[in-house]
RNA sequence: GCGACGGUAGCUCAGUGGUAGAGCACCUGACUGUGGCUCAGGGGGUCGCGGGUUCAAUCCCCGUUCGUCGCCCCA
C-alpha cells in the first residue's frame, strides 16, 4: 500500500515553501503597513454560516463543500471561503464595539470540493483583508490599492485591477429582470442546466467565457445605468480615489462575483498567465452581510488573494524570488574526534550561524563537493591540525582564498564578511 | 460534476507483445586533509494500482487512482 496525498491537496516541499514563506511574510509586512490586524479562525464551521452568507446560487456552497456529521450531530463544513468565518469571529467576539472600525488580515487554508485542476486545488490557500465598519468609498480604494501594494511586492507589476459597481439589492434586482428580459430568446437555446442556472441568477451570463454568448450580450443593459445615485456616486468617489493613488485599473461593467453577499463596489485582479484560472484575487463591499449573519447593520469591504496562484504567476514570469534561505558554511571535518567537531558546531550555531556538516563520515574530497553545492559562501575545516592549534580553517569557495582563524572567531568570520 | 489526454529511474523523457534505456542528478575512484572542469566505474525502476486476453504484457482490453487541458466554477 503506497500513500499518496489525497486528491486536489499537495506537499508544499523545501524549494517551494521559501517562496511560500516570503509571501506570506511580504503579505504580512504590507497588511500590517495599513494597520490591518491578524486574524486566525477554526478550520471547520457549522455549514449553516456558509449557506446563509454565500447565497443559494453559489457553486461554492451548493456543491462544492467540505461538510460532515461530526460525533456530537453536528452539520460541519471546511470552511470554502474566508469572509463568513471572520464576520462570525468578529460578531461573537465584539470587536467592532460602538462604531469602531474594525481591519483583520488572514492567511487560511480553505477546501473547495471541486474537480482539481492547475491552479484550482481542493485544499487551497488564500491571504485577504476585512475592513469592518466604514461604508466610506476611501475604505473600498484602501483595500484596492492594499492589494495592487501586495502584488507589487512580489514583484508583480502591470496587473490591471477590474472595477465595477453592481448597486445595492433593489437596483440589483431590477437589473436583473431587465437583462432576464433581454436574455429570453438566448436562455432558449441553452441546455436546461445551464438555463436553469442563469434564470435563477441571470448575472452569470455577463462573466462567460464563450465568444458566441458574449457577442449576443453586446446590446444587453448595462448595470450601471441601473446604478441607483448613491452607489453611482460612491463609485465614482473610488475611482478618483483610485486615479489619485495612481492605481492603474478598468471599469467593466460585466464585472460580477459569485458570492451573493457582494454590493457596490466588486473587483478582481486577472493574469493571462494563468489559463482558465485566470483570477488572482477577488474583492468587494459587503454591506448587508453582517446584518444576515444577525449583527447590527454594519457596511465592510474586503478582498481574498489566492496563494497558489500568485505562485503560478511568478513561476510563469520565471521570477525567482531572491535572498532566500540557505546556509552560510560548511563544516568539513577531518578528524576522527567527531565529538570536538559536533561541539565547535554546537558554539557556532549559538552563536546564530546557519551551518551544515556531513553526517556519514565521507572523504574529504566529498566534504568539499557537498560544500560546493550547498551554496555556502564558506567551508570551514576541522581536522587534527585546527584542533591541537585552536584555529579553524576558513575557505572562501567563491575565490578559493584561506585563512585561519581561532575557533571562538569562527562565527564572526563568517557573518564579517557577509556585508 | 461533464469531455479529452496522460502516468516508464530523484528529475526530464525515449522504447518494444518475450520482465527496460538516455541525458541530468546521485555515489566511488584518478598518490595519503580540499569543491566547482575532465575521465573511469557504480547504485537505483514490482514501467501508477487491480483484473482480463495471451505460452508470455510495461506495451492490447476493462476497471480504478492521480494529474494535465477545456467546460463548469472561482482564488
Amino acid at each position: 500500500m503506497k500513500f499518496q496525498a489525497p486528491r486536489g491537496t499537495e506537499d508544499i516541499l523545501p524549494g517551494k515553501s521559501e517562496v511560500w514563506k516570503w509571501l506570506e511574510d511580504t503579505f504580512r509586512r504590507v497588511a500590517e503597513r495599513y494597520a490591518f490586524a491578524e486574524i486566525r479562525t477554526p478550520t471547520f464551521e457549522d455549514i449553516e454560516l456558509f449557506k446563509r452568507t454565500a447565497g443559494e446560487t453559489s457553486d461554492v456552497v451548493q456543491k462544492e463543500m467540505y461538510d460532515f456529521i461530526d460525533k456530537g450531530g453536528r452539520h460541519i463544513a471546511l470552511k470554502p471561503e474566508g469572509t463568513a468565518p471572520v464576520v462570525r469571529a468578529y460578531l461573537e467576539n465584539n470587536l467592532g464595539g460602538q462604531g469602531q472600525i474594525t481591519k483583520l488580515y488572514y492567511i487560511m487554508a480553505l477546501y473547495r470540493y471541486g474537480r482539481p485542476q492547475k491552479g484550482r486545488l481542493r485544499e487551497l490557500h488564500q491571504t485577504g483583508v476585512e475592513l469592518i465598519g466604514s461604508s466610506q468609498p476611501d475604505g473600498d480604494a484602501e483595500v484596492i490599492e492594499l492589494t495592487t501594494r501586495f502584488y507589487e511586492e512580489i514583484g508583480l507589476h502591470d496587473l490591471v485591477v477590474t472595477v465595477n459597481s453592481i448597486g445595492e439589492t433593489e437596483c440589483r434586482n431590477r437589473y436583473r429582470e431587465a437583462l432576464l428580459e433581454f436574455a429570453q430568446p438566448i436562455l432558449l437555446d441553452m441546455k436546461p442546466d445551464e438555463r436553469a442556472k442563469c434564470e435563477k441568477n441571470p448575472l452569470r451570463l455577463l462573466d462567460t467565457k464563450s465568444e458566441d454568448l458574449k457577442a449576443k450580450l453586446v446590446d444587453a443593459p448595462d448595470i450601471r445605468e441601473y446604478l441607483e445615485a448613491d452607489s453611482q456616486e460612491h463609485f465614482e468617489k473610488v475611482l478618483d480615489r483610485l486615479d489619485a493613488l495612481r492605481v492603474s485599473y478598468r471599469v467593466d461593467s460585466r464585472l460580477v462575483r459569485g458570492l451573493d453577499y457582494y454590493t457596490r463596489t466588486v473587483f478582481e485582479v486577472e493574469s493571462s498567465e494563468l489559463g482558465s484560472q485566470s483570477a488572482l484575487c477577488g474583492g468587494g463591499r459587503y454591506d448587508k452581510l453582517i446584518e444576515q449573519l444577525g449583527g447590527p447593520p454594519t457596511p465592510a469591504v474586503g478582498v481574498a488573494m489566492g496563494i497558489e496562484r500568485a505562485i503560478l504567476v511568478l513561476e510563469a514570469l520565471g521570477r525567482n524570488p531572491s535572498g532566500l534561505t540557505g546556509i552560510e558554511a560548511f563544516f568539513v571535518c577531518l578528524t576522527e574526534d567527531r565529538n570536538r567537531f559536533a561541539q565547535i558546531l554546537q558554539m557556532v550555531r549559538k552563536e546564530g550561524c546557519k551551518i551544515d556538516s556531513d553526517l556519514e563520515f565521507r572523504s574529504a574530497k566529498s566534504q568539499f563537493r557537498q560544500a560546493d553545492k550547498s551554496g555556502a559562501q564558506f567551508a570551514v575545516v576541522i581536522g587534527d591540525d585546527e584542533l591541537t592549534t585552536g584555529a579553524a580553517k576558513i575557505k572562501n569557495l567563491k575565490n578559493g582564498e584561506e585563512s585561519t582563524v581561532p575557533m571562538a572567531s569562527i562565527s564572526n568570520a563568517i557573518r564579517g564578511s557577509k556585508q
